[in-house]
DNA sequence: AAAATAGGGATATTTTTTGTCCTTAATAGA
DNA sequence: TCTATTAAGGACAAAAAATATCCCTATTTT
């Protein structure tokens, strides 16, 4: 059970949105290039986003994507779902109910205690991503990255941008 | 991102293997007839269990598995493991190496912030199914499946073992 | 008018999951 | 000793999901 390699592309472009100056959009040519990620493929993780809201786009020279919310309002969860989606990891196909000493019509009273460990599990998982804020992810690359290659980056980045 | 279908069924197949008798063994069709589930792919799942120390095995008529350690000794996460890999379920392909500004041997130190990030929220999931024992799924079935049908199960399963 | 863009549908490729089949070695019981 | 039963595991097949690629459309900027 591995995550959609989207979900680390999706991240690492809002990241770099996060730093766009305002009014301003990034396109996926502009976002896959900088990555080094195939354009079309990025472009379905882009358009994931876009379906949740977390991005607004425009279209045209100078359009592609920017952050329709503040990156203190953005959490990891909000990515990861937009993504990944929001169904559990773990699915309950309800083997119980096989169980052949069952009665016939016996009816089982909600989910299965298996399911609802999992479940909390995928509870805390979900609650450890919703705890980190976009911003908090920015904070920690702006100190970590050396100050000229943040910049450049920027620039770049920027730089394909109409 | 979905867990294998094989963690819910090596669960439920280790809270049956919790209420047998000292010295007992439930083989493969026993489980697999008990749970409705195809008996050959169920054996993967058990051998994971096996390879992984969570249960003994034996040969023959009467052989089958049992659990290798008590109940409150085996955790959730030991389970899942076993059959899902212990391989964190964000995999970091260090997208930021393709950055096109970056120096030319501009060598990172450590695993990017998202990586770090990423892989806390999958500790707070092992975590959560670390905390959680064997014996108390054992002790949360034993109180909601009605009395009857809980020793039917066993009767049943124990009917198939040699 | 022309160039660039997001959106999205159709399709293809690769990987993972799910499932089956068969052989081998060990064991219990008649 | 013989037979039936078992786990282990390798080989293979089918189905589903992930990872792309291609192309068309409507929109927007220049």
């Amino acid at each position: 059970m591995i995550l959609k390699s989207q979900v680390e592309w999706a991240l690492h472009c809002c990241a770099i949105l996060a730093g766009l100056p305002e009014g301003r959009y990034l396109s996926t040519k502009a976002l896959a290039e900088f990555h080094g990620l195939p354009k079309e493929y990025l472009s379905k993780a882009l358009q994931s986003l876009s379906q949740a809201g977390l991005v607004d786009t425009t279209l045209g020279p100078s359009g592609g994507y920017r952050l329709a919310k503040a990156p203190t309002d953005l959490t990891f969860l909000d990515i990861v779902e937009a993504v990944e989606g929001k169904t559990r990891t773990f699915v309950c196909t309800n083997i119980r109910a096989n169980n052949p000493c069952r009665a016939p019509g016996y009816c089982e009273s909600g989910p299965c205690a298996v399911a609802r460990i999992m479940w909390e599990a995928d509870e805390a998982w979900r609650g450890k991503l919703r705890s980190v804020r976009l911003s908090d992810l920015v904070d920690t690359l702006s100190k970590e990255i050396p100050a000229e290659l943040w910049k450049k980056s920027f620039e770049w980045v920027l730089g394909r941008a109409g």
